[in-house]
DNA sequence: AATGAATGAGCCTTCATTCAT
DNA sequence: GATGAATGAAGGCTCATTCAT
């Protein structure tokens, strides 16, 4: 396996410094300039290797994915673990991916960025990259609803426990904070919101699948 | 109708179209020179009026809430009806001022943009705003748990059932959509909305109240 | 003699307030807007009453000469006293006219700023209204020098001390200040701004015309 | 000859555009754009390399005045020379600087301005550009005067002596001009013009020492 | 192959002037 | 006659993109 050309090492730290100015600031605030002279690279480097800053948008989205699925899979828990762990732990990853500062964070806030600012060429890649967790979380939560919920209750419950965990990120410092002062969080709140969320998501699962088996 | 000098018309047009190109757009995004184009007004009107961009934002803010909150308060329903039926009545406002497109959803709209991207200069006049309707939300959460909740978990569970609101409208059409493909809601969806949050939030605050107290 | 109508004296207060910010801050860092709130009159009454900003100019310039021309005329000493003494008067005048604040020092202020930033239109207006003054003091130095001085000498000495006095103005507030920091002048300042420009000037004009005789 | 990307000379380019047109209309007159077309360069180009209107305005004034010196010291007689000589000396570069036009004169013709409509923020630099000169002036004075000034009569004969060739200066075009037509001025007429201020101000300033010796 | 000097469309803002009333 | 609401040309600044080298 051959060292990289010195050309791909410009592209490669080109790529890396993209994905963490466009995790941090999201893609229009990012500035191609700043993304140049965090890689050390010319500025007309980002044109001369990806074309346009939209494509290299795309690009730091799908390295930054590969990277994090390389490094930390979501979930990572026994598939034949009961539900509530396995959604559990889904929670946590998830949060860990959005909240936690660094590169192992980077993919999942790229994603509230695109919550916050989407970008309409990222739009299949990041369905495609995102289908697997969705899934996983949809096993876990049918299966703690018993089978009971139809398609559509599914798809909410679905919602809202996703929509609980990504809306946290908003308020953990992406940009300006809203409610409670874009702190950072440390690993002990942290903790405490996966406990949270999970318990609250299994108590409304269960109250969903309870409420149509009733109907 | 007069082109000329009857009253503050102008002005009222830009407060107006502002409203609507600040909702649909955010701050950052919506260009002065189309907030005058749509009030149909001269390029230099906006700081003719309001003396910059982000004094007519502040002023559409007011202006938008003033307008909702006088059209269609929040809840409105009996205080001493049962904590669950109010809590249900403000979930159903608040989906509504934020999915329903039009002059009505203005202010609810200008929200998520906030959120998406805060305005600085806004954040007091925004709390100040929206504290009525925090304190709504926790009381009937408070009182759905049966005062059992610590003041932490009380506001995580908040914040769980405001996330659920919110973060749908992230789905529902401002800027180029995420998930769901930016959709607009029909009444009947946001009606089915209501009552799977409504429900989950329930089972998911019975839950959380459950666990303290068994603990 | 009739009050003047409503008209006028809007007009009036137009002219007053226009040679009070004219003389502050120059044709070109006047605004428009100003003048009219100070004068208490509608946004539209400098063109409607003098046709344009230019035109104003013009108007309150005649207008602060005739005040000042009328209140404290220049020199006001006997012809016959010695030019030295009709010099120091001038110089006096001269100073006070320029350093003092206040609507007794419009005029002088005036011309100050039309050193500053001349205005094309306002040339012959203001050549017609200092040509007394000049020759005044072209007569006192032509007498300190014993008429030995030839035209080009006697120009170039009284623009000696022309500048001696005008360039002052600079150094005095209008506008952040050159040299000493802008401050105002106390009347004891300018008392011995004028006993030394006085004995200044008459130490170099009699020089000069000693250099002419021997020559 | 090529056109791009051979070193700064853009930015050089408009280092000298901007010490003439600063120099020729002052810095509010100046337009950026004027500045660009003067140079050849694209209309973002000051902000490019400068960052904004006021930082090239501080660069061209430093680069001015580092221009001239280097060309054209100040003075530049023997120090043993008899003060008159170097008063001399001195008026004559002063002059020179102001009332020459063409690259020569550009520093000269920055401090013109500088009286005309000051820029706060060039103020440290302008103090320490010029402090040199200024004692330069002040030794050849006070020998002249044979050290019978005080502070304060020395410092006013600096001014009169100072005055007298900077007042010259907005005789002489920069901005349409005041009194003599704004023509500008021969080499004769500037060595008259030299000679005359270094006699009328030896004259002024003796005549100023003999009255403070006999008082 | 790679650079970085240079570009220019587009944004917000200012303010003298206009004109319907 | 007089008002003041409304205009629009022009200014400085930003930043993704281009292209001669």
């Amino acid at each position: 396996m051959a060292a990289r050309s010195d050309g791909n090492q410009t592209k490669q730290r080109l790529l890396e410094a993209a994905s963490e100015v466009f995790a941090e600031r999201g893609y229009q605030d990012a500035r191609v300039s700043d993304i140049c002279k965090a890689a050390q690279a010319a500025s007309g480097a980002v044109n001369y290797y990806f074309g346009s800053k939209e494509k290299l948008y795309l690009e730091a989205w799908e390295w930054a994915w590969r990277e994090i699925d390389r490094k930390e899979p979501m979930g990572g828990v026994d598939p034949d673990a009961p539900p509530e762990e396995r959604l559990r732990s889904l929670i946590k990853s998830l949060l860990h991916r959005i909240l936690v500062h660094g590169k192992k964070s980077q993919a999942g806030r790229l994603l509230l960025q695109e919550m916050r600012d989407p970008v309409q060429a990222v739009r299949p890649l990041r369905k495609r990259l995102i289908r697997p967790t969705i899934q996983e979380f949809r096993r876990s939560i049918e299966e703690i609803a018993g089978q009971k919920l139809d398609q559509r209750a599914a798809e909410h419950c679905h919602m809202s426990v996703m929509h609980q965990c990504l809306a946290i990120g908003f308020r953990g410092g992406h940009k300006p904070p809203m409610l409670s002062g874009g702190r950072r969080f440390t690993h002990a709140e942290i903790e405490y919101l996966v406990d949270h969320i999970t318990a609250f998501s299994i108590g409304g699962i269960t109250a969903i699948a309870a409420a149509k088996k009733g109907a």
